[in-house]
DNA sequence: CCCGAATTGGACTTCTCAGTCCAGCAGTGA
DNA sequence: TCACTGCTGGACTGAGAAGTCCAATTCGGG
């Protein structure tokens, strides 16, 4: 009743979106914090639509949800960005490690990775797209550049520049990750998070830095 | 508890078992393969065991599942024996790393893992529970001896050892446990288990080790 | 202004599952 | 032999959720 929306500029912003991309919206969100099991109900209400245009638009729960993934898909690039690339290894490497936690480990993230988590179990091909759409993307960009770099003389990973990128991306997600995911949710200052990204790309230097062929 | 059954020698060995113990093995192994969707009956079936018995045992589907986290909290304990204190810390580290191929990176453990992670969702507690019991203890032993061998002189953490503790393991879970979560298997061979500890091992020696002191 | 398409609310069906109830059975102890 | 206790299997209840159906309403294009 009293759906009068002739008129945009009384609507709120989330009735200005098509029916579709406001269920994919609200999917996402409800999906991420209660976890599949979130009742169709929930989430047309969340949408602020009814259970049939919900219906409509994706034929069933396991749909929506399929579809909610290949939309947030887009989202997780990886965020190594070409123009940074002729920069000091040392400085680079850092900036993976600034990003990943400005960006990539805050609560929402860890949210949707844990949905991935639960929904693998559920629907294996899910688990594989996401890690090729994400984590994998990610190993091969950094790879890359460190095969480069290594070529240039500037590292030197004994010619696996791919299990150096998977151990770097490691040490940068580590523990913090782990705990994101059992719920354990602790702040992290800038300073610490500044803290954190030297220390890693000092190990990362230590460990594949050319200084060690002074040694 | 003490009960004793008299024809032993003719039961099953599952039925040799007390129907609680039972119940908690078909739980857990129910839980860890299905998450916490199982149906009671499925467990109950599982347990060779009537529903009834089952609620007997355990007033609730919710207090079976905390009861048999609980039961499984003593199996995850640091695989860091005292025993070993004494060896180079480059054999120290790689044995570690191998410990965690062999015996903690399995569909098994993984599937816990992945379990917990569900059910620190709906359960916050438990989720800390797990960290502190498994993680965090490992951690935490890794890091005291990390700062015993910094104070001998044989490595320098630049005062940070947990951090430190906290990277290696790291280091050595990695992409491994991200992949084994969302559900991609790949078996690894004694040869790459190898490999992979003594590549963790250098890292973190050429990082941490006293061979510093020369560049 | 009108028509067809889409949307809405809500009732409805079907199914699954947590948890209960009960009648009968088996072992134990006196 | 008999009461007691615990287990069994199966039926049952009640709640919640997926998915359907439908009459009334709204919207956009011509």
């Amino acid at each position: 009743m009293s759906r009068q929306s002739s008129t945009a500029a009384q609507l709120t912003p989330s009735q200005l979106l098509s029916a579709r991309a406001r269920i994919l919206e609200a999917a996402a969100e409800m999906f991420r914090t209660h976890g599949y099991d979130v009742s169709m109900d929930v989430i047309a209400t969340a949408a602020n639509v009814s259970k049939q245009t919900l219906y409509n638009q994706f034929g069933s729960k396991e749909d929506l949800f399929k579809a909610m993934i290949a939309d947030r898909a887009a989202v997780m690039r990886a965020p190594l960005n070409a123009s940074a690339l002729e920069r000091h290894p040392r400085d680079m490497l850092a900036d993976i490690a600034r990003q990943y936690y400005q960006h990539a480990c805050g609560e929402h993230e860890i949210g949707y990775y844990r949905m991935m988590i639960g929904a693998s179990q559920q629907f294996p091909d899910i688990g594989r797209a996401y890690y090729e759409a994400g984590p994998k993307q990610m190993v091969e960009a950094l790879a890359q550049w460190i095969a480069r770099e290594e070529r240039l003389g500037r590292l030197d990973t004994s010619g696996d520049p791919t299990l150096a990128a998977e151990h770097y991306l490691s040490l940068v997600a580590g523990q913090i990750e782990a705990r994101g995911l059992l719920g354990l949710w602790t702040e992290m200052s800038p300073a610490e998070m500044e803290r954190r990204a030297r220390f890693c790309a000092d190990i990362f230097m230590r460990a594949f830095g050319p200084h060690r062929l002074m040694g």
